[in-house]
DNA sequence: TAAAAATTACGAATTTCTTCGTAAACCAGA
DNA sequence: TCTGGTTTACGAAGAAATTCGTAATTTTTA
């Protein structure tokens, strides 16, 4: 076997994998320090949560050298696809559609994304299109 | 004060909900029997649940008289709407556009959905390119 | 190298979620 | 009305998530 069932990350792991994302390997006390910015937490806490996220194999020491640093195992793109994907079923019973949508309505995507986001509309439907004469 | 904080639902409150919006008002018995058909679950655990859920605010008795109904207080559009909004800062760093990307990725959209997207997005265009003129 | 500082391990308390058993309350038919 | 089945309340156990204190270990520095 090679991977236990992906389980999604917990609140308190998504914000450690953000900073992780975000800042690349990092240290403990590092994680903290950013974390501290939007909340008041322990340094212990930080340091047991990220022992937890190793055992999960969420997370991998970079090195061993004393102060360890951490890196994410899977890239932000894929886990961000694996939490939409389990979100679909829970929340929007299957339906990619109405989570878009709804998405959008939010109304706070980019210009830039907006425009993005109708290129791969476009390679949607095209590639809807040609389905039918295979 | 009218609400306290909104909390998310949890993964079996959404199973609950989705019964709720989908066959209305229903009492304790009803929401089991639908539940099991897709896992196993006591009589007495649904119900706990759903006295749990009246606390909350997620759902309210429709009527006292003993076999009790209940009903979801939020509409499901609005209970998918605030999930995204709180995964938004949670998982995609407030990025909405990567949100969407990744769910059209998923390509499980149908050709009716992506439809209703495209029109959508026109709306959205427009109004962002009279924005500058304000 | 010894003391101080930083880092890490360990264990445990707390909270939330999920689960259910048991008993109380209620209702419907005999 | 009595009685048996249904419905509801209550309490509590077990698992997962979050939190941290204390002690052990390692590194730094004086």
């Amino acid at each position: 076997m090679t991977q236990n069932p992906i389980k999604q990350p917990t609140p308190a792991e998504w914000s450690i994998l953000k900073v992780l994302w975000e800042r690349g390997d990092s240290t403990v006390r590092q994680v903290h320090e950013e974390l501290q910015k939007s909340r008041k937490i322990g340094g212990t806490t930080v340091l047991k949560l990220m022992q937890i996220m190793t055992e999960k194999g969420l997370i991998e020491k970079a090195r061993d050298r004393r102060p360890q640093r951490f890196r994410a195992k899977l890239s932000r793109e894929r886990s961000q696809k694996q939490f939409l994907l389990e979100s679909l079923d829970r929340v929007f019973a299957g339906s990619a559609g109405k989570l878009v949508l709804h998405a959008l309505s939010l109304e706070k995507a980019s210009p830039e994304e907006l425009h993005q986001i109708r290129e791969l509309l476009d390679r949607l439907e095209d590639a809807e299109s040609g389905e039918g004469q295979k």
